[in-house]
DNA sequence: GGGTTTGTACTCGGATAGTAGGTGTCCGAGTAACTTCGG
DNA sequence: CCGAAGTTACTCGGACACCTACTATCCGAGTACAAACCC
């Protein structure tokens, strides 16, 4: 059970358009030479970030992907359900009868996590982050 | 990201064992009656959870798997852990020189989930769990 | 009847295989800004 | 000088390949208990 590469990648992009230019439209180029990455395969995240409404792509020259208006809001459980999708990590696969409390406390425990990366916003942070090198 | 199908039957097992048979071994034959599943594959699991030190194992006839002396004290992040490693769930694998911020977040996050799961004992729950169909 | 052999019911571990999902690449299509060129 | 055509620099999306991990099965080996057997 491990978070993705592409959440990870994604997180990056986000702080890093979030610290260092808000309004400016950056290229996929940009980002995956900043991140050490292809940018053919960080393109496919940067799909999945806009398709959840966190940033929006400007296609056309000195086009590329910005921030949305309310990004200030974005916090980590945004981008991680952007990429991951939102399905619960746990699903009792078994057929007994009535509800299963093994499913219950997962779930709750999932829940706690998820509070936790809620109150976290991508904004609070990115101010460290200046440089990302 | 999800729990592996594995973790479910495991929890279920030891559900199983607390509940009904804190001191008989029991045959993997049975328990994978009682979940459905392949004797074979689940044998796999068993064998994880005796690694991990929560139930061992009597071989020879009249065998079987049976929980060890501090039973009572099982908790549902032993159980997973036994099943799908103590890995952190989250890596960052960018080298920016610095330490990662958004590593620290997401550690914490993970932790404030174990931390729930860890206060969940096995024992706890399992009265509510007779049958178990 | 006591010790040895055989049989049985289990666990243990490695080898193998299918499948799904994550990772990564390639390429053609669409779009917006900029450049060029004809009138 | 102005508008239309072409060029450039991007994003978008599908198709494809690779690899890893999960799921699952099969089989031979080892082990403890019980029954049978031999002297």
């Amino acid at each position: 059970m491990k978070y993705s590469q592409a959440t990870d990648y994604a997180l990056h992009v986000m702080f890093y358009l979030v610290a260092t230019a808000p309004d400016n439209p950056v290229s996929v180029q940009q980002l995956a030479e900043k991140l050490g990455v292809s940018q053919t395969y960080l393109s496919k995240m940067l799909t999945k970030l806009v398709k959840a409404g966190l940033i929006q792509s400007m296609s056309g020259a000195n086009g590329g992907y910005r921030l949305r208006r309310n990004w200030e809001d974005i916090s980590f459980l945004d981008v991680i359900h952007a990429i991951e999708g939102t399905a619960s990590l746990f699903e009792c696969g078994l057929d007994h009868g009535s509800e299963c409390l093994i499913q219950q406390v997962v779930t709750e425990a999932e829940h706690q996590m998820e509070q936790y990366l809620k109150n976290k916003k991508i904004h609070e942070l990115a101010g460290q982050f200046k440089g990302m090198d």
